[in-house]
DNA sequence: GTCTATATAGTGATAGAC
DNA sequence: GTCTATCACTATATAGAC
């Protein structure tokens, strides 16, 4: 297939991308230059506004496209017991999270730099992930296998201190992410059951 | 007293600290110029710097303050049971940042945009909160009151799950900040105790 | 598709008058 | 202590050549 010269489309898109995200991770939307971004990709800065109608929108993109691929990839076996889907929940969520630390670090620092519409897009993204645990605690706490005085202060509670684990684990150090998870589930599944 | 007309020394100082303060944590630092701060106070650009060095001095003040205000206010009284010293320590840490939304909000999302030393300062006030609870667990971990695996990663857990409140709780809500209180604590407590 | 050049507007910080 | 004016940069986004 011969292409023009010049011709790099299906190749600079998904770098500017890239170079976005980690970008936007290591100093922040406001802070990172459209020329900052050309320059990672190897390209000038007018050259972006072919894969991006503006800054806003290559943000809302990365942000958007996590949330969905998390979306995507929870899935909630209703035929299994309330504290199978629970365990499944904390080792899922973990897992994505810690293989995708500059996506899950943009998506809780730089909500507040999209635009109100791409905002609640996103929101209702992040809402649509948290109802999943809440429909796990709740059947939980219906079966009489949970004790929980009120599910969705239980689900943000929960939720706030797996995505913790993105603020200090890194690969290689004193334990492995299955010691992490391990350690994680004996919590939350203590903190939800009678006791 | 006289005083020289267009001497405000004593009142502008602080509305710089608390209009910084209110703009950082809705727009971000590096979203907020100098020009903006100035005109929630009521001056000129040009007056800010009789208060502060520069930008970056002003973000240094806010979180170290800040963190030291923490740190003075968390007190541990080592002649109380461990189980008593953690409730206590529940119950501090979610008033305490719930009366500081702004000042809490700041210290998670502004940390990388302070210098290297100042980073290092702030951090390390941070480490002396987290060794506070960490020397409650293991306490209690020592004396066969608590069951915790790893007293570091318990501590971390904890503190990310309390420190959650302040992304979704406002007074006036559908609960009160008591009870909120009370279902973390029981959380916390079930989470670390045998189960 | 990428380049260079540019329009337009904003930035942090400083100098000197009052 | 605050003002106005300004320096030296940098920003996003666009136009038109190739």
């Amino acid at each position: 297939m011969a292409r023009t010269t010049g011709s790099h489309s299906d190749i600079t898109g998904p770098k500017v991308r890239e170079a976005a995200l980690r970008l936007f991770a290591q100093n922040g939307f406001a802070a990172v230059s459209m020329r900052a971004i050309a320059s990672e990709v190897g390209v000038q800065a007018g050259a972006l506004y072919n894969y991006t109608p503006d800054k806003q929108t290559l943000l809302f993109n990365l942000l958007s496209t996590h949330m969905e691929q998390l979306l995507d990839a929870s899935i909630d076996d209703l035929s299994q017991s309330p504290i199978d889907r629970l365990r499944h929940f904390v080792d899922f969520h973990i897992r994505f999270h810690a293989d995708r630390p500059d996506e899950v670090f943009i998506s809780y620092m730089e909500l507040r730099n999209l635009s109100a519409d791409n905002f609640s897009t996103v929101e209702a993204l992040r809402r649509r992930y948290e109802d999943r645990l809440e429909g796990i605690l709740q059947s939980g706490a219906d079966a009489g296998d949970f004790v929980i005085a009120d599910t969705k202060i239980a689900t943000l509670a929960v939720i706030a201190m797996l995505t913790g684990v993105n603020t200090w684990f890194h690969a290689g150090g004193r334990l492995t992410l299955d010691e992490v998870i391990a350690q994680y589930w004996d919590m939350v599944r203590k903190a939800v059951v009678a006791g």
